[in-house]
DNA sequence: GTGTCTGCAAACGATTTGCAAATTA
DNA sequence: TAATTTGCAAATCGTTTGCAGACAC
């Protein structure tokens, strides 16, 4: 996958992400993985969460204040966070928006639309 | 204003955030006041920023993972972050996707969405 | 065997809390 | 005076680092 060695922690946390594409924090996959694997550490997945990201196989959310989020969904789209149930849904709209390079002359490189409700 | 007892720190903080319109941290914010304002302690500008964020003084932004920054620019706006600069602007751009209240059947509180680029 | 991966334990930095002193009404 | 605000110091939490042992080629 891209230049990692597929290590047997690797393949867990990267079948995990594409299995349940949630959008976890590194605690909640460190409370589902680790259960049915004990021995699995919160650095290896730290390791292997900040390893696909700058692999680009996986990006980053942060779309509450202080907690980061890894998504296995790389392709741009907007994450929808439910208040009540607490789930982060994909969303695929078309904005205009997103489509341009460039704003009153200043070059773009990303956009990153969060949006809440229920 | 609105409700908030108008002490020596929590006018100077207020003012800080009036005149620099910029988008600071708690820590930005401590290193730029405490030059002129030794005593002032960054456990006083939480408390102010906070009780300013509960009263919607103030809004919180986090452009880039685990940067918690404060704008007294309350109105629905859109911001952009200069990789080259680090400083953060605001943007006025209509988007036909804020104007709507849902999206596929689900309710929309909030948007915020995030520029970066030079 | 060499280099990589893992995970404990310690370090770290941002934020929060407890509480006593200072301030304000 | 009574209630609120402030700020030190300690606690906490998420994340990072150092390093030694385990593992893979």
């Amino acid at each position: 996958e891209k230049g990692i060695k597929p290590s047997v922690h690797r393949i867990k946390i990267y079948k995990y992400l594409v299995e349940k594409h949630n959008h976890p924090t590194v605690d909640i996959i460190y409370n589902e993985l680790s259960e049915s694997f004990p021995t699995l550490s919160k650095t290896t997945i730290y390791n292997t969460l900040y390893l696909f990201a700058r692999k680009k196989i996986v990006i980053t959310l942060t779309i509450e204040d202080g907690e980061l989020r890894f998504d296995i969904n790389t392709k741009p789209h907007i994450h929808f966070k439910c208040v009540r149930c607490g789930r982060i849904y994909d969303v695929y709209l078309e904005c205009e928006i997103f489509k341009r390079k460039e704003i009153e002359g200043h070059k773009i490189n990303e956009y990153r639309l969060y949006l809440s409700g229920v």
